[in-house]
DNA sequence: AAAATTGTGGGTAAAAGTGGCAAAAAGTGT
DNA sequence: ACACTTTTTGCCACTTTTACCCACAATTTT
């Protein structure tokens, strides 16, 4: 669905532009209606599609009540997730409680993750980027840290 | 059903206004009457749907008498309970009691919970994300510490 | 080079939140 | 039992924020 990285201008009132390839798709899978929220590992946001949403949004509500973290999970990333809709420009409003957590200015860089997108400051992007550069191919070398579904994985 | 967070004042009548978007929701789900009680491990409130409140109510009353934690969870979250309804400007009056069991003062924050919603004063919401943030990673790296549940969440 | 498509900015109108006020209800004391 | 006080509830108006719309600028394509 969703592929490859784009250098974005969020524009004086925190809107960003999505990308024109992604509009018609946006449109015909959820009606333009997203939901944008914290990503639970990195200094960005999650950008998903609403169907696509409500599907995590239930898997987490069917956690057990004593699972800590799973509560931790729920409350920060579905208690600050918000929803958006495209407006007639292409855009979208990214909430201002939100873009402090990932340090957004004016140059943002929208990933592709398949399912969903990414947002990120181009300063996080390019440190995200540099830094796991160098871990990655001595985490790929150490096969025991690896999970058995990457062990797996066919390519 | 219920996402994302809203700063909201209280007035000095201990009163709140319920963000616009939930007011149909609440209306048609469970005519605009809710419960109100503690939450069982944070500083925080909780909201509920009547027909919400009663199911997690039959769970808890269905527990072995013998379990003391079970117990006690009774006592103090369904024994704190309080049933409240919308009021004709979209209002809820929070129980005096219960302020200070969630250190209430003028500012709010109300966080969507899917089934249920959340009552923070903003301090202590603040407080509790912050502390969380750092936290949270460290956990989310240590696979040992985290439920199957959560491990196997995907998304 | 011109036209069309995409990106950017700003202004305006509508809606939502907040606080104050007044009326009603409940409680208390004589 | 009645009147006075105090608390609660409902209503209304003001202010602020948000979203929608339109116009212009830039870039790309034919």
């Amino acid at each position: 669905m969703f592929r490859g990285s784009d250098p974005i201008n969020m524009d004086a009132k925190g809107r960003m532009a999505i990308p024109t390839r992604y509009r018609a798709l946006l449109d015909e899978v959820c009606a333009s209606e997203l939901v944008i929220t914290i990503d639970m590992k990195s200094p960005c946001l999650t950008l998903s599609p609403l169907p696509e949403w409500k599907k995590f949004e239930q898997k987490v509500a069917a956690l057990p009540a004593m699972d800590d973290l799973g509560e931790m999970l729920s409350r920060f990333v579905v208690g600050q997730a918000k929803d958006l809709q495209v407006d007639g420009s292409g855009r979208i409003l990214i909430p201002t409680e939100l873009r402090g957590y990932a340090a957004l200015d004016k140059k943002l860089v929208l990933v592709g993750r398949t399912q969903r997108l990414e947002i990120w400051s181009e300063a996080n992007w390019n440190a995200e980027r540099e830094k796991s550069q160098d871990n990655y191919r001595a985490i790929l070398l150490d096969k025991e840290s690896m999970s058995d579904a990457l062990k797996n994985l066919s390519w």
